[in-house]
DNA sequence: TAGTGGTCTAGACCACCCG
DNA sequence: GGGTGGTCTAGACCACTAG
């Protein structure tokens, strides 16, 4: 382990190459690759780190902290740090904004409202929405459109007592998810994602020739313990995929 | 801003409700959740936290850095720290392993593999892998069950120069990706995952009645800028689905 | 030049675990 | 009781930005 510093007056002036924890971290990482320190075992206290490596406590606590939170080491108070088990299997899809995502292609976004309207609620809709048959929601109905091409069908129900600016909106102009966002903060989601058959409906709105396969995604949106949204977005499969 | 501590002899022992860092973050936080501090606001500066809270510059120091960390405050050396945009419309999937996923929900996994060779790479897949047109490439072709119904289809080319002992494996008892994750590190992935219906080979390895719609997720795995292995993995659509 | 954030130290007190 | 990690401080030097 090779320490760069610059050769002035203190131990590690400010524009060395790496800040001394970063190479701290590069150490210890370095350390686990090569095999040194297997998975599961115990490596040196920080103790031991401070008096092989002259860095101090501070510095090294950083580090080894920063990597715990990074999911590389597992450390338990009173007993030692340890070499953490490899995330294992777990890759995450991103799904951004109907919006963003057609912009960041460089094309064009378009939003078309079929309907926006307060409505009483069904019996079917009821109860994933948490209240009672026949309080009134709103609903708003609205194709997303790419270079023209429809993309996206969009059928959302809010909560009027938490939004009950919603109808006001222009969402041909503005995203429902982000004038949701916008509005309301600390928002959790749930959400589940099936490859399904176009249906009448969606062919239909998405014009769709044949049947074709699709993503489905229904959505609730929470503001704490209370549903703001449900949604369900159906999107032409032979035209979006996931990354 | 109510500072808890424990009216002993330092600033702040230990055993206080929580650490004084976590209270300036959370302070913060509150600040900017209840409007004080709007969106791309310059909020206050170390320094000033410093007199105005009595805490010492580290401590300040440390609750802002995770919260830059947490997307929440955006930093610039010389310039201030400021509010940041909430990230908008950022909703992450999580894939779990097959076998992970199948045993999570408490079903019993099973592996049947087709055929585990080496063969010859075609001229179609010598591009996507960045070998040549006959390189020797190592090949498994596995049908994943839960509980004794075809659930997922995995076709995988491996880069025998970075696995040279895949075909000595026996992947009804490992997955193949856990046997990757485990034998380098550093892995990083790129995928994209389409809604398709199913062919005549996948409703026949499947076990498909009907043409249904599946999900296709295609997906190489990179150890630094070497790629050691190219996946094409088809789900039964009506029995599987994302959260 | 003044003010900002970025890093580092030496020392301190604490809670926790285990023999 | 001895070792571990968790937190906090006071002060210092640094790099960066702007007026």
């Amino acid at each position: 382990m090779i320490i760069e510093t610059t050769g002035k007056t203190g131990i590690n002036p400010g524009h060395s190459p790496k800040p001394l924890y970063e190479q701290v971290k590069i150490y210890v990482k370095s350390r686990i690759k090569n095999g040194d320190w297997p998975c599961h075992s115990q490596i040196p206290s920080e103790h031991t780190l401070v008096r092989e490596m002259g860095i101090s406590r501070m510095t090294i606590h950083r580090a080894l902290r920063e990597l715990t939170q990074e999911g590389v080491l597992d450390r338990i108070q009173g007993v030692g740090t340890f070499v953490a088990k490899p995330p294992q299997g777990r890759i995450t899809v991103e799904m951004k904004d109907i919006d963003q995502a057609i912009r960041d292609e460089g094309r064009l976004h378009q939003a078309q409202v079929h309907f926006h309207q307060a409505e009483p609620l069904s019996a079917e809709d009821a109860l994933p929405l948490g209240l009672h048959e026949g309080d009134e929601v709103f609903r708003s109905y609205i194709v997303h459109r790419e270079n023209g091409h429809p993309l996206m069908l969009e059928d959302r129900f809010v909560n009027p007592a938490l939004l009950p600016d919603y109808l006001k909106q222009d969402f041909s102009r503005l995203t429902t998810s982000r004038y949701i966002q916008d509005s309301l903060s600390m928002l959790s989601h749930e959400q589940t994602i099936r490859a399904v058959l176009s249906t009448p409906e969606t062919s239909h709105f998405l014009e769709l020739a044949s049947t074709v396969p699709c993503f489905q995604v229904n959505r609730k949106t929470w503001s704490g313990n209370k549903i703001v949204s449900m949604v369900r977005m159906v999107y032409s499969g032979d035209r979006y995929q996931l990354t």
